[in-house]
DNA sequence: TGTACATCAGTGAACGCGCGTTCACTGATGTAC
DNA sequence: TGTACATCAGTGAACGCGCGTTCACTGATGTAC
């Protein structure tokens, strides 16, 4: 058929981004090139004109599933307010957030499935886990480590079991217990 | 070659306590049924005299993987004690716990697997959390849900963090955090 | 206790299927004149 | 600005492979006499 340069860069783009919803939905391994390739109008001989493998995909998906569930949660505030902890809290652990695994927080998502995988896929995890806990020490006002790995601990724990649990009513639960209590943190310095 | 009916159960355990291991080391759609059989020294036709299909193999395989779980926390501490509330944080929260996925919490192993599966599944592990919910309420000497469900979510979201950071000084200082913090539920009542 | 035979646990070849990957091809894009 | 041609984004048939599942078969088990 023939496109331009400009039709390949945005191609490029639109597998990446689907890649990177598929595979928080799904898990890392649920992605097919054929089925990528087709879900994004395109035929599967054509991915690799953008991705040397499969695999390579995954590794540049999984990076790209990580920052858009960061820039997902900061644009859930009021884009211009700075995110304090409140927001940032009652944002996460809202039924909204659990019902929208492909395009919510990466490492809730896909936490299991990357302590399976090579280390590489561990160290690009890792580097967004420590700024998740950096952010949070922030909001937090503090210098310590051992508070932000406990509420960012709740957090991921209770997204990933209320995204389990079938009782609509108790899932609701489990997000607003977790809520409430990691709201305390903030007055209890 | 032909074998006792003892043996066949004795193969029908061997085959289901071996994917029980392979699903909270792999995740549940790692385990493929050639590669199983081979595992337990056995051929894949024989697999279905054993399941009617590798999805009902799974579905046992994971009721399996949580009892096994759960039985495991049970006997690591001392079989004859009570388990109490700083007894189970210890060892839910243990490096070892950590380094040995394929025996430890199914749930923890699982619960993102399973909450992109069926209908069937979730509602399988979600009995297992609320047992898991009910007995740190026991053990804490509470009635209060929330209470517990903020504990669980906290060992349970520690546990699979640490299992991402390959930087293993800095996964032992979450675990040990998360572990410390959750500790002083039990005096703050 | 010993023999004859039905049962059935386990074997391994074969099936159709979807997978990741390759490659000869097509035709619009974009450049050289 | 208009023509000629090289480039290259995307196509789709074809590959070998591992998968879940089926089935005719084998031979020890276990029962009937």
């Amino acid at each position: 058929m023939g496109h331009s340069q400009a039709e390949k860069a945005n191609s490029r783009a639109r597998i990446l981004k689907e890649a990177a919803e598929q595979i928080r939905d799904g898990g890392l391994e649920s992605v097919s090139v054929h089925k990528l390739m087709r879900s994004v109008d395109l035929t599967h001989g054509g991915f690799y004109g953008h991705f040397a493998s499969r695999s390579e995909l995954l590794a540049q998906a999984l990076e790209r599933a990580l920052l858009d569930g960061e820039a997902a949660a900061r644009s859930a505030a009021d884009p211009g307010k700075p995110r304090n902890f409140s927001t940032m809290i009652r944002s996460y652990l809202s039924r909204t957030h659990r019902d929208s695994r492909k395009t919510g927080c990466g490492v809730a998502a896909l936490a299991a499935d990357v302590g399976r995988a090579d280390h590489n896929a561990r160290a690009v995890m890792e580097v967004h886990i420590e700024r998740f806990i950096a952010e949070l020490k922030r909001a937090l006002g503090t210098d310590d480590d051992k508070q932000a790995m406990v509420v960012m601990s709740a957090a991921v724990g209770a997204l990933t079991l209320s995204r389990v649990m079938t009782d609509t009513k108790r899932s609701d639960a489990l997000l607003r217990a977790v809520r409430d209590y990691l709201l305390a943190f903030e007055n209890a310095k």
